[in-house]
DNA sequence: TTGTAGGCGTTATCAC
DNA sequence: GTGATAACGCCTACAA
């Protein structure tokens, strides 16, 4: 059926047309009494403004594009924080799933930048670092994690320091031996966190035994242990997120290997299993919801020519659960 | 910048904007030299028709809503189906994230119906079941999962009859005594499952020791186990996702109940921690991705008054794993 | 086989 | 303070 117009709206009011867009656009002077009774009419059958109608006037699409992988769950959340924002700023988020390489994912990210169908593109799977919008093309690329000019990750995302503090309290603990098992490093995050590893085993003096790198999932982890050299001390694993840590969880059982003597493990993400699996997982809870949010915003105030106001509060608290053994206390 | 339109097309091939507005629908008639040049000319200039003045032309938004809640991490899966069966007949597909109870999505629901934006509205997370769009509107509210009209259980995600299956496997084994952690009966994809359960616990004469709902979460599984009286008998828990059964498999570690002997569990789902546990889970492999396709696919059709045409290939298998013990050969 | 003309619902410019 | 009027890019009768 047909929707009612601005012109319907009008009509009914006894005023111009263009009086109509004045007071849902706030411009103009309307005086009180003809704005009111346009607001009520207006509300009164049910009229919404056409966005076709609107975006074709304005030259503004009001669409922007979410790039996800396919895989990975977290994404969901992140997902759900961009797109309640975009609503909120008044876009329509659309997600758009491309499997594969970084490669394969910026091709399509170019593909959508140069149909001219989007105001901006919002990465949340990773794609080439370098990825430049087609020329002339004015649609804003933003990912939700990337590296500035000086090759320092930023984004919410991209926080890695409490990878540090995981190292920093297991070696208070009385541990030496080191471990890392990354996930891939196409991900921003993921080298983060590799960075801060790095830096905190050579800062504390520690012994490490590597980054092993490969896929997200727990057959990763649990491969990582499987072909680790047997050792006399007690390895502390730290894995890139909880399924990593599950698997390795899983290839220590293999090895007849216990907790906390011959390993300790943390994960990341806070995933709800991390809680129930024996023993359960040390983690570091991330409020993706809230990150995404943050990269839309990102977007969203690049679109308006705004600066975006930088967002203080930390995303990311560590929770500390049995697969880490007793711990001193304190900090 | 301004993107080049049909007439910039038309312009630099020699012909009328219609000629090019032809050549692009495949209507009218056009000599197959016109065609050649109208689609070489283009190409080269990155012509895309733009959709705004495409959708106010034709007065169909080519706009599509998908419904999510926030907290089912499979959810993703289905989304990344549906939005590429929608992507494929030219329908954006936007994923709007409500939470809440199912009335609370309702209402959201109606309110994107009557903003006679969408053309058409998926419903992934549940809503209430006698959902109608409003008076006037043509707009399509297709739910991913849902009931005919004789109660029975539709939808890609609605069938349950694997739970009979891993029942009557159960049994075969020996089992006696069973329970059933149903997950939230908001969902019609929990609902089927209960109602199998319950027709083949009666149907094999077995003791049931009852439905348990509440949240798909880890804890409510736990709970459930907690809160179960003693038993004798090995119970054979029944868990309607992967979550409620590590649930269960941590409550059985507090309460000191070792698998298979006092207890073995199902999960559904497959996810992926499930096959890291220590046990690792039996459960139900789920092929999401195509749920999300084909559920698209239906609401594609209706939209382009087509029938859609029933899918035969089944989309679950049961994974079996060491949370059942051991099961006798054959099937 | 190709071209002309009108309008979809909005916003924005300019008169009144 | 308000109202005519002209686009925005596309599709489609209808005319040539």
């Amino acid at each position: 059926m047909n929707m009612p117009t601005s012109r319907d709206v009008a009509q009914i009011a006894g005023v111009s047309q263009t009086t109509v867009s004045y007071v849902l656009n706030g411009r103009g002077n309307v005086s009180d009494a003809t704005r009111a009774r346009v607001l009520e009419i207006a509300a009164s059958i049910g009229y919404r403004p056409n966005q076709a109608a609107r975006s074709m006037r304005t030259r503004r699409s009001g669409r922007i594009a979410v790039i996800m992988g396919a895989g990975i769950d977290t994404h969901l959340r992140l997902l759900a924080g961009a797109a309640e924002v975009a609503q909120d700023a008044g876009y329509a988020a659309e997600s758009h799933h491309v499997d594969g390489t970084p490669d394969e994912r910026g091709h399509r990210v170019l593909d959508l930048a140069a149909s001219g169908q989007y105001e901006g593109i919002l990465t949340i799977a990773p794609v080439p670092d370098d990825l430049e919008p087609p020329q002339g093309s004015d649609c804003l690329i933003v990912p939700a994690a990337t590296f500035d000019a000086d090759l320092h990750s930023v984004g919410p995302l991209a926080d890695g320091t409490l990878i540090g503090d995981l190292v920093e309290r297991l070696a208070a603990a009385g541990h030496r031996t080191f471990v890392h098992v990354s996930g891939p490093d196409q991900y921003v995050s993921a080298r983060a966190r590799s960075a801060v590893y790095t830096e905190a085993v050579q800062r504390l003096g520690l012994h490490s035994l590597g980054l092993i790198g490969g896929g997200w999932g727990a057959e990763t982890g649990r491969r990582a242990i499987l072909e680790l050299p047997a050792q006399d001390d007690t390895i502390a694993v730290i894995a890139g997120n909880d399924d990593l840590a599950i698997g390795v969880l899983r290839g220590a059982a293999e090895r007849g290997w216990t907790l906390p003597d011959d390993l300790v493990v943390t994960g990341w993400d806070n995933h709800e299993f991390g809680a129930y699996t024996t023993p359960s997982i040390t983690t570091v809870d991330v409020d993706f919801r809230e990150a995404g949010r943050r990269a839309m915003r990102t977007l969203v105030a690049a679109l308006g020519h705004d600066d975006a106001q930088p967002e203080e509060r930390g995303l990311m608290r560590i929770i500390w659960r049995e697969s880490t053994g007793p711990l001193p206390s304190g900090s």
